[in-house]
DNA sequence: AGCACGCCGACT
DNA sequence: GTCGGCGTGCTC
């Protein structure tokens, strides 16, 4: 049997390692070009991973070769080569998701080009006499002379000039259609205004980042009105002065046209976005952009991780204890780990900005490799708010809210102030009971409870999408002493408008559903009147309210007690996120109702002490080898019986694992049964990647060969974010 | 993941 | 007799 050169291609199936393909032409496309391949019955667009010889009896050859040059710099393909690695994700369906939907489609890797028409050197001299007898044309030039940077056919349409016209200036030579140039936009300035003074510590902040040479890692951490976003754009100067691109990864919610303006309104560079409300056009022409080092800062959500860069300076990742940076399914990686990943390749500084670090990243700070940048100061305002504690088992029976919290929001808002109330619960009532049998309503395909929503009048699963009508007689025995229990936003918001004299307004994914609705809303209360907010997380992140003076916290007991060895990590830096919106403008109160008063953990977070806290977590993880001194996998698994969930991971927990990986499990998910499927997990830990990695590897092999894979739906999560 | 092939139950 | 259920196997 012949050997015979053939290129490797990644291709987008869940599929480890490449297929190879027959190539005649000369010179071959190099990594990271996309090509047409044939794959079995389907046509898929794949991309070069290399060349080698192969014997296999059956290649094919690959259809066509979709680019002159690589797609991927050589830097993004190596970043998805070690992220395919490292999470355990097929290399073809990570340099897939790597890519803009157009060139996953096998679209040109080309920038839209905008047209435009103007006038020709001839045109110009044209007199009106000349035209005289052709009012359409007439008109059309008279509109071209107006616009001698030219006018798209949109924009000409719209000032009644039609195409007719043009062809006609065009066939005269008088008028030319053409293609705009978007150089670069060389301006030696980009400063495009003064700087905001710093204080000290920003100062500080600003010159360490800026005097970094080569890969150095900061831990921006600064509380909540510190300044952080003074601190990236001064430190950012200098690389763009340079000729550098600079990445910026923001929350989702974060990406709001105000932040984006504030960089382009500091910088004479272009600004480029890329987040999910783009168009697929949109996007490649941002991402190309990008590579080709025409924009010069680089706005993005976690997925902007992975766009190519030209000349990059510097990496910023704001709010990196953000749990969206990780992405929650399919290929799960994690985006702050990447970009430091990236920036150590790439040999610049990275900035991971919080006012909560992640417990990984405190640890790294602690550790020294990570530079330790601390702004404690609110930049503008005195000191931070303390979190008043309120024993909420004091609350009369049925009422979400303590007196003392219904005082101090009528007392605010009869200051002409506004507050925020936070409770994470949608709906009117999270529990709808008999009061004679005690029977509850819950959903057939989770092991959920059922959430009243009033508005809809209808009984709603949080965690599928199904739902049923309001029972009038409880299915158990009959009676029709149905009640409901518990308060959501929904019966929060009732309850205000009634004891209130002014608007209520309610913020949460019901709220909110519609286009534009979210927005009025925000704008309504950027007005400043008088006004209650109640929300849900949706509130507690991005938004800046200057009229806040009062936050009033009803439920985080659950994330202080959760299972989750995450929890009281999430819930104190969603705590301390939420109290972070009161007081930016004038002084802020907070208060956190809780039904567990004497929680230390709690105690700590409300005192405000985060690195005290941190301190206490970071304390319970070592002693329980956990992130980040142990390391975790994780094998979720769904089926449809927990025995079939159950039998497929136990088979892979009987694999040999290497030395010093801990099985654990299998066990149900805490959820046992979810939209109608019932789910169980593994656990690996290890204290050192290499083994667990090793034996992710051959636990993974198990599972493909496993014939009980075929009735289970599977995925490893490598450093999971939450185990529920 | 797709997409085929293939073998058994209940239909026009 | 065929239509269609989803178990099984393969994709260079
Ligand atoms: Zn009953
Ligand atoms: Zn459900």
């Amino acid at each position: 049997m012949s050997t015979k050169p053939v290129l490797q291609i990644a291709l987008p199936v869940p599929l480890p390692g490449c297929y190879d393909y027959l190539y005649s032409g000369s010179p071959a496309p190099a990594q990271g070009t996309r090509v047409q391949v044939p794959f079995g019955r389907r046509t898929l667009v794949g991309v070069v991973h290399g060349q080698t010889q192969s014997d296999y009896p059956k290649l094919k050859a690959v259809s066509a070769v979709l680019d002159d040059a690589p797609v991927f710099t050589a830097e993004l393909y190596a970043l998805c080569e070690r992220a395919a690695r490292y999470y355990h994700h097929p290399l073809g369906e990570v340099l897939n998701y790597a890519l803009p939907a157009l060139l996953r489609q096998g679209g040109d890797a080309q920038p839209s080009q905008e047209k435009r028409w103007r006038l020709t050197e001839r045109g110009t001299h044209v007199s009106d006499e000349q035209v005289s007898r052709a009012p359409r044309q007439h008109q059309a030039l008279q509109v071209l002379r107006e616009h001698p940077k030219g006018l798209s056919s949109a924009m000409l349409n719209a000032l009644d000039v039609a195409s007719p016209a043009l062809n006609a200036l065009r066939d005269k030579g008088w008028a030319e259609h053409f293609v705009v140039e978007n150089g670069p936009g060389i301006s030696k300035e980009v400063l495009a205004e003064p700087p905001l003074a710093a204080n000290g510590e920003q100062q500080q902040a600003i010159h360490a980042i800026q005097d970094a040479e080569g890969f150095t890692p900061f831990l921006l951490d600064g509380v909540t009105g510190s300044g952080k976003t003074e601190v990236y754009l001064q430190a950012m100067a200098p690389q763009l002065a340079a000729g550098k691109q600079v990445l910026v990864l923001v929350p989702e919610i974060g990406l709001t046209p105000q932040t984006v303006q504030r960089f382009r309104q500091r910088f004479a560079v272009p600004v480029t976005t890329l987040h999910s409300g783009l168009t697929d056009r949109e996007r490649l022409d941002n991402w190309l952009a990008a590579r080709d080092g025409k924009a010069r800062i680089i706005i993005g959500t976690r997925s902007a991780i992975f766009t190519p860069l030209a000349n990059p300076g510097l990496i910023i990742v704001d709010e990196a204890h953000d749990s969206s940076l990780k992405q929650q399914d399919g290929f799960r990686y994690h985006a702050r780990d990447l970009a430091t990943w990236r920036a150590q390749t790439l040999n610049i500084p990275v900035v991971l900005g919080s006012a909560t670090p992640a417990l990984e990243t405190l640890q790294l700070a602690r550790d020294q490799r990570f530079h330790w940048l601390k702004l404690s100061r609110r930049a503008t305002e005195q000191q931070r708010p303390g979190i008043e504690i309120l024993d909420a088992t004091l609350a009369p029976p049925n009422q979400p809210l303590l007196p003392l919290s219904l005082q101090a929001i009528k007392q605010c808002v009869d200051n002409g102030n506004q507050a925020l109330v936070f409770i994470n619960r949608r709906g009117y009532a999270p529990m709808i009971l008999c009061q004679d049998c005690g029977w509850q309503a819950e959903c057939k395909r989770c092991d959920s409870f059922l959430t009243w929503h009033r508005a809809e009048n209808n009984l709603r699963c949080h965690h599928c999408d199904s739902q049923q009508r309001v029972p009038s007689r409880c299915p158990s025995c009959g009676s029709s002493a149905i009640h409901e229990a518990g308060s959501g936003t929904e019966k929060l918001t009732e309850l205000l408008e009634q004891s209130l004299p002014v608007p209520v307004i309610r913020i949460d994914r019901d709220a909110t559903r519609r286009k534009g609705e979210l927005d009025s809303k925000l704008k309504t209360i950027r007005q400043g009147d008088p006004a209650v907010l109640v929300g849900t997380q949706m509130l507690a992140k991005g938004h800046h309210f200057p009229k806040l003076a009062l936050v009033v916290i009803l439920d985080m007991d659950a994330g202080f007690l959760s299972a989750d060895f995450r929890g009281p990590e999430q819930a104190a830096q969603l705590l301390l996120q939420v109290a972070g919106r009161s007081g930016r403008e004038g002084q802020g109160r907070v208060l956190l109702q809780t039904r567990h008063p004497d929680h230390h953990l709690l105690q700590l977070a409300a005192s405000g002490d985060y690195p005290a806290l941190a301190s206490a977590l970071l304390e319970e993880r070592r002693m329980a080898a956990l992130p980040p001194f142990g390391h975790l996998a994780l094998f979720r698994c769904e089926a449809m019986t927990l025995g079939k969930a159950m039998a497929f991971l136990q088979e892979l927990a009987q694999q040999p694992v290497a030395d010093g990986v801990n099985v654990l499990g299998p066990v149900p998910a805490p959820m046992e049964k979810r939209a109608g499927r019932y789910r169980a997990q593994l656990l690996l830990q290890a204290s050192q990647r290499a083994p667990l990695h090793q034996t992710l590897e051959r636990l993974l092999d198990a599972a493909r060969q496993s014939p009980q894979s075929r009735q289970c739906r599977w995925h490893v999560d490598v450093d999971p974010i939450d185990m529920l």
